[in-house]
DNA sequence: CAATAGCCCTGGTGGC
DNA sequence: TGCCACCAGGGCTATT
């Protein structure tokens, strides 16, 4: 569900909420969706210590803890995680609970349960080959990071034989752009899902570089996008559905040209675009 | 490598 | 109102 931007809001919330509380007790109520290590290995290792720090890295959501275990966990398409006060209702999909030392509790919550939860040790952090985590051990760079720079965006595309949309939904070559962000920012920078990624100009990746820059900051701004299921760790909706200038606006008018918006699949996901605005090079 | 399909799942929507 | 096919913000794996 959640992309980079959502994600970001969600650790933002998390932080003032979990960091330095102690878990004191674990209900898993859904143990598929613990993927490494067993169910109670994952217990023992978490209960009775502290959260130091929750972070983000790409779709991931890290949390730190006081014995060096690392709790990694992934969204997918429904997942949320959500601060619960004591004696707040609990999620009717509640999959895992984390009661902490104050009466709280930390739930994740996931309708499709398609999300993951691991826990690594810190040297299976450092060792990278541990078999589990493998997306987050291979995640390219951050948009709006020092890494990700149009020289970067152009180094990708001119080695990629593929379309642009499916290279920047791939995560080890930029990290946490998922289907309504890649829309919006080709969108913005008018380019064709389906064009070639090597043939982009220079002039277009300097488009595109902002453009990507600009739908991530402007989400984040935005509290994130909330189609159906994201809601942030207070489980509140965000806000940049009221922005979008493509997604989900099939039939209607382009926000620049009034063109209606259309919709095909690319690389197996829906896509939105504007006929006039984003046109494949007549060669293509 | 790139494209595609299947898979993991539930539930909302739109057509009839 | 009911039934049903289809679709969904992701990503891994296997196959061609």
């Amino acid at each position: 569900m959640p992309e980079m931007p959502e994600v970001e809001i969600i650790v933002r919330g998390l932080n003032p909420f979990v960091e330095g509380r102690t878990i004191t007790a674990i209900d898993i109520i859904q143990p598929t969706l613990i993927k490494y290590p067993d169910e109670n290995t994952f217990i023992e290792s978490l209960v009775n210590h502290r959260i130091i720090v929750a972070s983000r890295r790409g779709k991931y959501i890290r949390l730190d803890l006081d014995n060096d275990s690392k709790v990694i966990i992934h969204l997918r398409m429904t997942g949320k995680l959500l601060c619960t006060p004591a004696g707040g209702e609990i999620d009717k999909h509640a999959c895992i609970i984390f009661q902490l030392d104050n009466g709280t509790s930390l739930i994740y919550a996931d309708i499709r349960r398609l999300g993951t939860v691991e826990l690594l040790t810190a040297s299976e952090l450092t060792n990278k080959d541990c078999g589990f985590c493998k997306g987050y051990f291979t995640l390219g760079p951050e948009p709006l990071s020092q890494e990700f720079t149009p020289e970067y965006l152009r180094r990708i595309t001119q080695k990629n034989r593929g379309k642009i949309k499916p290279l920047l939904l791939k995560q080890n070559y930029l990290a946490g752009l998922g289907n309504i962000y890649v829309d919006e920012a080709l969108a913005i920078a008018k380019i064709h899902p389906e064009r070639m990624a090597l043939t982009i100009t220079n002039a277009e990746i300097s488009a595109l570089y902002k453009a990507i820059n600009k739908v991530i900051s402007d989400g984040i701004a935005d509290g994130g996008t909330t189609f159906r299921d994201y809601r942030n760790s207070s489980g509140e909706r965000g806000h940049h559905q009221e922005h979008l200038y493509v997604y989900n606006r099939k039939g209607e008018p382009c926000k620049f040209c009034h063109t209606p918006i259309e919709r095909i699949v690319v690389g197996g996901r829906g896509t939105h675009y504007c006929p006039q605005c984003q046109q494949l090079p007549i060669d293509e």
